[in-house]
DNA sequence: CGTCTGGTTGATCTAGATCAACAGGAGTGG
DNA sequence: CCACTCCTGTTGATCTAGATCAACCAGACG
């Protein structure tokens, strides 16, 4: 193994059962495990780039991934956030054109490659995983649309409670009172970007947003409080 | 043929060549020109709707259909606009789940409706109209994150302008004068709608606009003059 | 005719952008 | 250990794009 590579067994993988790789056997799996290239990323880096072709596609084992895309004027938004357990670079795989979007790494990451080549030799051999590529396809559409609809709908304010609840759903948990937590995994800066916003909004709807006393705000760390049952009045508004 | 049915063979459909509905050899467009059903649709009336079940897929043959997704609190946007030559539904023909949002025909339209069964025939023995959906679902995906990007980064006039350009490319022409010229197919209730602003906006963004004399609108008829040498600068600015 | 629908305009309000200043770490290097 | 810089976040002051709501107007149409 190269310098910074790390070893990791696909039969192993926590993430195995949820992603489109369930579909392989024993055997392909094995296959994968021993071809696949597997790296730790620091926040910065990038897996991809926006524009490169895609030379194969990414399965994020730990840690958390931006897809963000750069217009022609250089405006820049992060369109969504990938966690461990998603593979990711394979549109491009599918299109067999260039990355639409850079990859960028915001938490410590560790991630596996898997060459374009041996995806072909699975995709040829299992055609579950192609479904898999498809489903996956298609959930990621569905997503994108809502998330279309919610920036054509709602205000910055409603986005913003809407992804501090997205987060919860994902990474929330209860502490020794029983109060809703969550830890935000990214800073403002790229909070800012998810929602379409600048940094200064964030810092004063936050100010706002607690002084309503839905919530509680320690740097990184949030309180939920009764935002949890208030979330459907609070959205309707625009 | 019921009431209010029509016939149109497909052989001379001519988006035939554009969609994907090329990968069918000569035996299969026969079946398919004979199963389908083919109807004229007023504006107002919808193709299906967010919620039905998926029992078919539609080819717009021609007229303007817009997707539109409405969220549990009744805030509802285009999300698209979808001309002659487009197949729509395949998304929930793919995914085996409700239809996601409602395709209302926004100018009379004539579409063929293909049942669920006869295009899960097709698929089974003809893969390459299985690429096909394929890459029309990366191309819907593409274009939804550009535009969901531009909703992020982008003023409503930038949009504004952005979705003139784009009915230019799809239905402009130059007059006697060799000006460049676009009639707008929608009303403006729909374009407020598509940009996620509000009517009276798009009114006034339209004097503004044309003070500045970059084009000129009549009702409908919009003549872009030197919009499209200024599109680069204007568009810079959010 | 009256009624309806689509569009424009006026008056006003506000969410959020913008720009600049500043404050607290977290290195980094002497 | 201190001085320096870099980076992230907060805040203040100000400005403006766009929303909101209501009035109004022109065609279309029964």
């Amino acid at each position: 193994m190269n310098r910074g590579e790390l070893f990791h067994n696909c039969a192993d993988c926590p993430s195995r059962r949820t992603t489109e790789w369930r579909a392989l056997n024993a055997d392909e799996l094995a296959l994968v495990s021993q071809a696949k290239r597997t790296r730790a990323h620091e926040p910065g880096e990038a897996l991809y780039h926006q524009g490169d072709p895609g030379v194969g596609i990414y399965c994020i084992q730990s840690g958390l991934v931006g897809l963000r895309r750069t217009d022609e004027n250089g405006n820049s938004s992060l369109l969504r956030l990938c966690a461990a357990g998603t593979t990711i670079g394979y549109q491009s795989y599918l299109s067999k054109e260039p990355h639409k979007n850079t990859a960028e790494v915001l938490t410590p990451t560790t991630a596996c490659f898997i060459e374009r080549s041996l995806v072909s030799n699975l995709l040829s051999t299992n055609p579950r995983l192609g479904e898999r590529f498809l489903q996956h396809l298609l959930d990621d559409m569905s997503a994108i649309e809502d998330d279309y609809a919610r920036s054509l709908t709602l205000s910055v304010k409603s986005r913003f409670l809407h992804t501090l609840m997205v987060f919860y759903e994902k990474l929330g948990y209860r502490d020794e009172n029983g109060q809703p937590i969550v830890e935000l995994p990214i800073k403002r800066m790229e909070l800012a970007d998810l929602i379409g916003a600048q940094p200064a909004s964030i810092s004063r709807l936050i100010r706002k947003v607690q002084a309503e006393g839905m919530l509680k705000f320690n740097d990184r760390r949030v309180s939920l409080r009764d935002l949890l049952n208030r979330v459907g009045s609070s959205m309707v508004a625009r």
